[in-house]
DNA sequence: AATGAATGAGGCTTCATTCAT
DNA sequence: AATGAATGAAGCCTCATTCAT
């Protein structure tokens, strides 16, 4: 009895976020008023009508598809801070490429761009989105530059504004990625990337080891 | 009154930019498919038909407001180049501090983020941007770091890909601007956030000077 | 109620007549460019966007609405031609009868006015209709008064022009009652009109009985 | 004083008529509706406002082309039946001849088709022409034959439909130059066309010559 | 008298949303 | 639960008309 139903009913669960993770991939390439729901139904390969059953609204899918991607990187990254010993510089370099591996190597990789071409249009997302992952990350980062700087192995600055400079380049790669890349006949490797953002860093930061 | 023809025609061509500059202001805001040409025609204070007498369509009307805003910026920084004396730490802060004074500074600012949000949804406009702006833009930096490294000021580095780590931060800061920034309570001083970056790069970049 | 899906499908599969036949009627009494596609919707009886479920566009509409007409009156033609034995000019009769009852007196009566109207604007639909229809039909009423002049029944003529002659006097009886008839108070009754021309025909064509 | 002025002054004169020809030949061609008022501007090589000195709207002007084109034709034929002398099918063939010679040959010969397809959509023009065009030269013909019967050169026949089927071919004959005749790689020779049509007529009417 | 820039009502078309099946 | 036909509001665009010069 429980067998048979099995997999009708995983598929109905699955169901809504295989719409966001449609939904997703259409807003992050067209942006949100330029997709149509027939295309997103489409790439889910069910109908017009069914979007409507999971979601009220085109705007409740855009939603949905936002929040379906803040999955747990920044506790992730909070647990690293907790649990880190050692250089302060190490830290951040692995929040980092947590960040990169966690989100930059995932379908959710298309967020960052996404949300920076519809702030505007979505305040309450935009909102929503920085309160529940910006301002968290940033907290990480932060928190990282000012044990660097307490424990003497950064010079001192104005971390705020440090904090914006260090992630800043990772945001870059991702909305990158998906906007201006195709224009490019070679793009970056990221991990060369990252690699070279990583060692100004340890050298722009640290306090000269004479 | 007095001087009869004159002010019809200086209208005449003074329109075509008065209209891009409000159609650029409104699509940065609120992107392309989400601008209507009734916005558009309001903010220029025109009618929504005078629109039609200066732009083929919406379409041209987007591509001529990227292109008015591709104004001689990069020919300075090629004449900057050119005349360069000194050390090239200096020459590369000199191109970032020209680009921000020189776009970040003016309307044309939002035109970044614009063609991150359409890239996809214009790829002959992204193409041509990227060519005409973003390629030699590259370039600029590109000999700049070349000439440190060739003189023995830089430590050796994957040029290209340093050109985007240097440029990064630059156009993070201006994209924040028109996305994300009004979700923060304080955003950085631009000047400041400049600095720790320029600081950044002349240690991150430099060889110990032992 | 008993049967399901029927009468939606039935509907569906019956649509497109039903809207090539509500503007077909319009596009005939007001022309194409002054027929709006509000008016076509409501004519027959449903909105705006459902004209663009089954056209792609009004021209379409357009297309299809004389393609929709072009039944098989010719082929019907072709075979009365082939079986005909006895008098010529009771052929020529026979082909003029019948295209006035298959056309003449359907819903399709409009289409030589709107060919007329139009042929300008839509030179290809108009090329179409000339090879479709008629074409072959001035090959029909060509065959007729051959077979007329070979068997000696009438007396030599350019059979070419002689075809327009004996066509036009039923074009023009369908024209004017799609537009200049509501002028006249009393207009031909067709019947009368076609036996008078047909009449002229049998002694103006036929070689002097002696 | 006077010379000088002349030439300006017979431009200013023409001119309504320049206009008129111009809007004439484009409402014939594409329609009333499809005409541009710009279009009627650039053929007559004037400026868009410049029409509005002359007409006080694209209705009126559409009224003036055609009225423009009903000149002295029918008044001319009513003399020709009032000094006719000799046999009746004369009488009709100089009668169709005139109106051939006189609207055919002309700039005007497009309004019959015009009038044909715009008739629904300007019902006082239609009338107003039918009135001064068509009651008066069916009058004409209608004459013609009533005074063939009488003098028993026609075999009898119901007047009023003879008229119908006596023009049609002529009729035709214009409404076929403007329409579909871009069609047929070869197009009857008028005068050919007219030939055989009055000799269907002289044997189709007269009373057996036995 | 003539121009042509400007207007805005109105049409074609798209697409988010609904609902009968 | 799922479909997809139907809807109609809203946007782009055209073009007859006006008016300052």
């Amino acid at each position: 009895m429980n067998r048979p139903s099995a997999p009708r009913k995983r598929r109905k669960e699955a169901r809504p976020s295989e719409l966001t993770a449609a939904a997703l991939a259409l807003f992050v390439e067209k942006g949100f008023a330029a997709t149509r729901l027939d295309d997103i139904a489409a790439r889910a390969g069910v109908s017009k009508g069914t979007l409507y059953l999971y979601f009220d609204s085109k705007e409740a899918l855009f939603k949905a598809a936002i929040q379906e991607g803040i999955i747990p990187v920044v506790a992730e990254g909070e647990s690293i801070v907790a649990r880190h010993e050692g250089a302060s510089i190490d830290l951040l370099c692995r929040l980092l490429e947590n960040y990169w591996s966690r989100i930059g190597e995932t379908p959710f990789a298309g967020i960052p761009k996404l949300m920076v071409a519809e702030a505007h249009n979505f305040p309450e997302v935009a909102q929503f989105y920085y309160e529940n992952v910006i301002r968290r990350g940033r907290a990480l980062l932060g928190a990282a530059l000012e044990r660097g700087v307490a424990r003497n192995e950064f010079r001192p600055l104005p971390v705020e504004t440090a904090i914006d400079v260090v992630i800043a380049p990772v945001l870059m790669l991702l909305i990158w990625r998906f906007s201006m890349a195709r224009c490019q006949d070679e793009n970056a490797d990221p991990r060369t990337y990252l690699d070279i953002h990583t060692s100004l860093l340890r050298r722009g930061l640290m306090v000269t080891q004479v």
